[in-house]
DNA sequence: TCAATAGTGTCTCTCAGACAATATGAG
DNA sequence: CTCATATTGTCTGAGAGACACTATTGA
């Protein structure tokens, strides 16, 4: 059954407006490319993990090999594909460029990125994504992959991502662009640093952040992880005080020794176990 | 001059990891389609406004007459231009189609959609906006426009949608959708959903809803538009403790009087306006 | 026994919320 | 003057923060 037109602008305003909504879309099934050209859509993925040994936070970087910011490092992140959602394509890209596998629980929607130009090769929106992961699964395999643990520190409104072999970058939470000569690919220090003062904003009303300490762990463990999102010691954070702003969130587990000192109680994020 | 290479394979190593930044960027434009199919990227705009001498909070909708969801109503918003950032394009499409104009100062970003097949036609990502506008320009022409405000009713956590001509249209707070007969096109009723619980999280900490009331008000006033967001009468609202908690937020501008009663102090919001 | 670590308790100051009193203008 | 509305002031209980004390373990 093939119908005739005077045009093709009559044809669409036929289906558009007059056929059934079923004829509709059989006929722009059919139709060659869509009215609008199209951008391409990107993920990036900002990982923190936090490593209890070194008591350092830690942030996932990977070395770009090619064209463009070739030898800059960057977020992991990539396209999004057909029958995905940008969720979907967090999980897969994080897990393909860094082998870290990570759950849809430790991920949540930041912001999306669309300025023009924001990516030398064209037309490019980025969803941002914040991920907070336990262990540090990349240890003997750190300088065969090209994705890579930087130390993150906080010196005041300073932000100073380094590595013994790859130098540092500096970002600045005020002026919210890096100041290293050294800097990051496209706009992701931008995207860092939208990512850190939404971790800032939220953490003692939905401490997200302390999955980075894995299924369980102390107040005193918590505290240290607070103290390096703040930027200070965490002594400075009273330990009765902190417990009882975040016993709220948290739900008792267990009761064990860690080395020397009294055996600490141990806890895990109430929500988030709850959903599962 | 042109290079040689045994196949495209070989050409894109060479421009993506042995030529020059310039170099690759030269070729890149050159190349036909990317790698990857790309998708549509539309924005979709929730805008509120109160309308003081109807004491009512209103929600600007638009009627489809195309396919898909024809004769729907829906949230205005269109399709991302290439050259524009998506808070562009929420501001061209809600003057498009509604006749409204907005400032960049009144929008703010939500969150992206983008589960596969949320769009009949195919692959759509949505980027959604929040809008509070002061004025209610669509008065007389009401019936000549596509655009129409429905009044918005919260009754714990069930919101009414309804408009005298258009019948009504019922969101569950709770479960996250519409659950009357009529319904919204897309997932606009999730989207709709969104934007007012993230109103409810913000509004002590940062009252951007009370740019509903346009340039200045009184306390009472935004005492009203707070109950109709949290679907309580004004006066349960107690008014010195209100003003109390809003005045960090508030400039005071002016004092006049009103109709009956003690003349009001005005303000102003006070971020806002600083940043302009 | 002491040092290190963690849990528990106490005190104070501040602020949110309930309530009361005062100020201003319309009718 | 009276009523309606808005502003200003007071009181109280709950919670945040500073600080002190107790408990448990390893050296």
């Amino acid at each position: 059954m093939t119908r005739r037109f005077k045009s093709k602008e009559d044809e669409r305003l036929y289906y558009e407006n007059i056929a059934s909504e079923t004829e509709f879309l059989a006929w722009y099934e059919q139709q060659e490319q869509p009215t609008y050209d199209m951008p391409s859509v990107t993920i990036d993925n900002v990982i923190f993990c936090y490593n209890r040994e070194e008591d350092q936070l830690k942030l996932l970087l990977i070395k770009r090999h090619s064209h463009p910011f070739q030898h800059s490092w960057a977020l992991p992140g990539g396209f999004v594909q057909r029958g995905e959602s940008t969720a979907d394509t967090c999980l897969r890209e994080t897990a393909e460029e860094t082998g870290v596998s990570i759950s849809l629980d430790s991920i949540e929607q930041l912001h999306t990125f669309s300025t023009p130009n924001r990516d030398p090769r064209g037309w490019v929106v980025t969803v941002s994504y914040l991920a907070f992961i336990g262990e540090d699964p990349l240890l003997a395999a750190d300088d065969a992959k090209v994705a890579t643990w930087f130390n993150l520190h906080r010196e005041g409104n300073i932000l100073v991502l380094d590595h013994p072999d790859h130098g540092e970058i500096i970002l600045d939470l005020e002026k919210n662009q890096s100041t290293s000569q050294q800097s990051l690919a496209f706009d992701h220090d931008e995207i860092i640093l939208t990512a850190f003062n939404h971790v800032l904003h939220n953490m003692y009303h939905e401490p997200k952040l302390l999955q980075v300490l894995g299924a369980d762990f102390s107040v005193a463990e918590a505290r240290k992880v607070f103290a390096k999102f703040l930027g200070i010691s965490f002594r400075d954070l009273d330990h009765s005080n902190f417990k009882k702003a975040l016993l709220p969130h948290l739900t008792e587990v267990d009761e064990r020794s860690s080395g020397i000192g009294r055996p600490a109680k141990f806890y895990e994020l109430t929500h988030y176990n709850q959903k599962k």
